[in-house]
DNA sequence: CGTCCAGGTCTAC
DNA sequence: GGTAGACCTGGACGC
């Protein structure tokens, strides 16, 4: 079972009835490739690439970037044992939880910060724009939609005209341009917070690094560490504290501490613990 | 038409 | 430390 955050955003199409994912993928030497995950024999995942037959080296990259995506490695057996003595998420501990991401880090943080303070409707809107104009095309792909996502270097090459006019994206307009100069220059790196572990970098460590990047919160950063398996952070918002409220069936609305009390017991898997509750029902049953 | 607000963040007190 | 105000957009709603 996986449960997804917000990634059923372009370039990935989620496919419920065949409980598949398609994504477009870079690959060294050539043009991403537009790429299908889905069920395969017992334990397994099945990956079908579109197009001629994938090189080794692309295939071998293909296979690292799926790995990440279904975020493989991830290893949940402490998060289970708490979840197994909990009457109200012993449902999880059946194998819940792995975290659905991007294939890049960046594309993660670029994706939270279209989500912050707007509807669902405008993060689409912004998210398509990005993708379409300045994504690369995928080999034998004409939509737009499936367009790998644009990189910090393109994306660095965009005035605020562009983010204002085109991709509708308001006052974030200034945010994207300095988050992308900054991965694109080096003066950050975000991927290397996809690969550290909790033994070299705490949790705390990469919050405060998340919190300096512009345009992100304690939202945002609760959000981008969930992807990176960093666990610890409730993502609160005012979609998910609604959420919770109906599915813990309490009258009232509990505050924000009274809610980071109950999973208090999780520890370092709060968040997961969190996310679960309110997307219980998106989990396949 | 205007006001409100949605999967917030930042600055200024 | 905590909190009001500003901030783009576009859909929902009231008048």
């Amino acid at each position: 079972m996986v449960s997804h955050g917000f990634h059923d955003l372009a370039p990935a199409q989620i496919d419920e009835r065949h409980r598949s994912l398609t994504l477009t993928l870079r690959v060294p030497r050539g043009k991403p490739r537009r790429v299908t995950i889905r069920p395969g024999r017992r334990g397994h995942a099945a990956v079908d690439v579109a197009g001629p037959a994938p090189s080794a080296a692309a295939r071998a990259s293909i296979a690292t970037d799926v790995a990440r995506v279904l975020h493989l490695d991830q290893d949940l057996s402490g998060f289970y044992a708490i979840a197994a003595e909990d009457a109200a998420l012993s449902w999880a501990a059946a194998g819940a939880g792995r975290m659905l991401r991007s294939p890049t880090v960046w594309e993660d943080v670029v994706k939270t910060l279209c989500t912050t303070n707007c509807s669902w409707a405008l993060t689409v809107t912004m998210v398509n724009a990005l993708v379409t104009n300045l994504g690369d095309p995928a080999v034998g792909q004409r939509d737009p939609l499936t367009n790998a996502f644009p990189t910090p270097e393109i994306m660095a090459t965009q005035n605020e005209r562009f983010y204002r006019a085109v991709v509708r994206s308001g006052y974030r307009a200034p945010r994207f341009i300095e988050l992308a100069t900054m991965q694109a220059t080096g003066a950050i790196d975000l991927e290397a917070l996809g690969t550290s572990s909790r033994d070299e970098a705490p949790d705390e460590e990469v919050e405060r690094q998340l919190l300096a990047l512009p345009g992100i919160g304690p939202y945002g950063a609760a959000h981008i560490m969930m992807t990176l398996g960093r666990n610890s952070k409730l993502i609160l918002d005012s979609w998910s504290r609604p959420k919770y409220r109906r599915a813990s069936g309490a009258r009232r609305q509990p505050t924000d501490a009274q809610i980071i009390r109950r999973f208090r017991r999780y520890g370092p898997e709060a968040g997961l613990a969190f996310w679960l509750s309110v997307t219980k029902d998106w989990v396949a049953q």
